[in-house]
DNA sequence: GAGTGGTCTAGACCACGGG
DNA sequence: CCGTGGTCTAGACCACTCG
């Protein structure tokens, strides 16, 4: 364990069972170094944590505070995100995959040019419906490129892709990029979310990296209107 | 200008240049520290904020890369975001703002804790439609404390209110928490936004704060589903 | 072993806000 | 003035990957 990190974990402990007033500033850097026997630098880091999670802000010449707000709402943090996927998002839930489409294909232009590859390189094309207790709550449309990703099977498809990239091939997944939209919803998700002509989708469109710098997955979620929000926390530079 | 974000600045411009292979590491930060004539750590700080913005990746025991899709692509980045505001947003484009309904009232239940008030304090109630070259963009739904934000006239918000608290009141906007949702579109939106029934809507619920942690500003931002998405980018941890 | 990035140190000075 | 966080230094050792 880092030492950053396991100081950042044991003072957000602190913040969460309120060891710490939250009208007065936590205990300055220096303070904070001396107790837990490391560097400034390092403790600043353990921070730079915090604040990035919203949990504490920072009063250049007073000290550092605890953001009142983030101790009763439980954020998905999604900015910095810690894991990506159902499977790690929803941990409480009971989650199953219907696969409505699971083929080998040639890709066109434009998914080729996402994952940096050519249209003659083959992927998977997989098609899956999403059910989190029992609600239908998103349909994934994924491509991957066949020879990066190998080895997939329909009972992988029913569990969880992500973990399958990481425990069985041991690669890593470093991050993506994320275009957030509302569209209408079409047939499919029609069909396969039961929602209702008029109801709209969210749609998730993503590029996910490999630490490689490689992309492995672009997909499109589509989500039930009212089953699902994006949360994003903004920090901007002073 | 802090050293750091000089470098940070000038590494982009020569990525963006192409002033460097996207095919090799870019010199490790020992090398780059001795040209810029710093300390790895600071170099260390400057790449930091490019692999934030997507534009490298590392890879421990290799070297530093570019990502090859960021060069073409302009993200615009939300994650870590630079600014707040259509204003700063948009600069290349002229934006009008029309008023569609600007009131002092006294913030029921939700407003209120939102913005960390009582139901006594008063607050600003502004809707304003932003008009972006002459396209309806966006249905903005705000609440402002009005002790906080004192001083608005009609002229402010035929401008950009965000200028007007950083530049006029002096204070500083540290970031906000967002909420981002489909929707659909209901008679104000189709009013204003000129979209129709069916016509989904993304919005954006934020809750935005001063370098104080006092939240100052509790809006809902309603953009027509085919003038806007939201981008995002999610680094994981190792 | 050589070279990379990742973490950490023990200091230093600066910028800001308050008394 | 003092105390705060913000930046920066010049090193150190570790973890990882490759030849």
């Amino acid at each position: 364990m880092k030492k950053y990190e396991a100081i950042s974990a044991e003072i957000k402990r602190r913040i969460m069972e309120k060891e710490y007033s939250t009208d007065s500033p936590i205990p300055d850097e220096i303070s904070l170094a001396k107790e837990f026997a490391c560097s400034r630098m390092t403790m600043k880091k353990a921070l730079d944590v915090l604040v990035m999670e919203g949990l504490l802000y920072r009063k250049r010449g007073h000290g550092t505070f605890i953001v009142k707000s983030a101790i009763d709402n439980k954020l998905v943090n999604v900015g910095t995100g810690e894991s990506l996927g159902l499977t790690n998002l929803l941990k409480n839930k009971k989650i199953e995959s219907k696969i409505v489409l699971y083929e080998v294909m040639f890709p066109n232009e434009e998914v080729a040019s996402h994952l940096s590859i050519t249209t003659k390189t083959p992927v998977y094309h997989i098609v899956r419906l999403r059910i989190v207790d029992g609600e239908p709550y998103v349909l994934e449309d994924t491509y991957m490129p066949s020879d990066l990703i190998s080895g997939l099977t329909e009972e992988i498809l029913h569990f969880s892709i992500y973990q399958y990239i990481k425990e069985k091939l041991g690669l890593t997944i470093a991050g993506s990029h994320r275009k957030i939209r509302a569209c209408k919803s079409n047939e499919l998700d029609q069909q396969y979310l039961n929602c209702a002509s008029d109801d709209p989708i969210l749609e998730v469109e993503q590029v996910s990296y490999l630490n490689t710098g490689t992309p492995f997955e672009y997909s499109f979620s589509r989500h039930r209107y009212d089953k699902f929000f994006f949360t994003a926390v903004s920090i901007l530079k002073p």
